[in-house]
DNA sequence: CGCCAATTAATAGCGTGCTATATAATATGA
DNA sequence: TCATATTATATAGCACGCTATTAATTGGCG
């Protein structure tokens, strides 16, 4: 009994995340949303504009995944892509109005997401895992 | 501000599993495995000749992804799938000897990244990451 | 027995993640 | 200034996750 896979943080990481994935996924697919196209969203409608690089700083994945991502929500009428007025290599990255609206609707679906997960635990157990689980990642980084 | 991402466990579920991913990919790519290869590994180590099926509901995973999975593990050397021999449809799949071989240094590579990731935590922290874990997937299965 | 439902697996199509590489533009420094 | 390094983005190729569909076989039941 080397590995004990229902003891491995890894294991248990990889689970958890894909339970979430699906579940944020079937709640704002209605809304013609994907899971990592609303995790660039948040950061767009904080600040709208940003560039590809700004949001691969932002939300720690490559830069390759974060152009696919860009690329297929151009593509869905999400954002548009308009060059950079002081830097010919970069272009700036705009919410179109149909994104705007999704707002509420998307982040309430998240909301739902998360509460679903974490219904059978006190805020006090909420409060450990989120902070347990930064401190895992920190210490990846 | 109606959604912070550093206090939404479903992010912070995903940064985590990507940052294991991509540690364990790294220790074990040397050994020829993929992270679900290992995964599956686990299982068939455990038990060898499981069926598909028999994977599918160990690991928690579609069926479609475990076909895929099979389907690279036997073209990368690390399973036989050999007919089931009391059903025509299944198949039957079986450790080659080069992957029974693996067993010892890709545990140990999932068992160091395990360890680089909870680092910082105490004993009991790590436990209780586990357990909140758990209960979190449950609450979504 | 013969039909129908359930089961096992494969395949198509797609999203999202990665590494590695290429190209263009910009910044730096001799 | 010019060569070089750095930066911004795109693309190729792959792993792995999902849903949906299909084909073959098996099991049950009238």
């Amino acid at each position: 009994m080397t590995f004990d896979k229902s003891q491995s943080a890894g294991y248990l990481a990889n689970h958890l995340a894909r339970l979430f994935a699906q579940g944020l996924h079937e709640r704002i697919r209605p809304l013609g949303l994907a899971p990592a196209q609303f995790m660039t969203l948040l950061e767009l409608w904080a600040e709208d504009g940003l560039t590809q690089a700004d949001l691969v700083a932002r939300l720690s994945v490559e830069q390759a995944t974060m152009a696919n991502t860009l690329a297929r929500m151009e593509r869905d009428g999400l954002i548009r892509r308009l060059p950079h007025p002081d830097d010919k290599r970069a272009r700036r990255n705009w919410l179109t109005p149909k994104a705007v609206d999704l707002r509420a609707a998307a982040t309430a679906a998240a909301q739902a997401q998360n509460e679903a997960a974490l219904e059978g635990l006190t805020a006090g157990e909420r409060q450990s895992l989120l902070d347990l689980m930064k401190r895992t990642i920190r210490a990846m980084k």
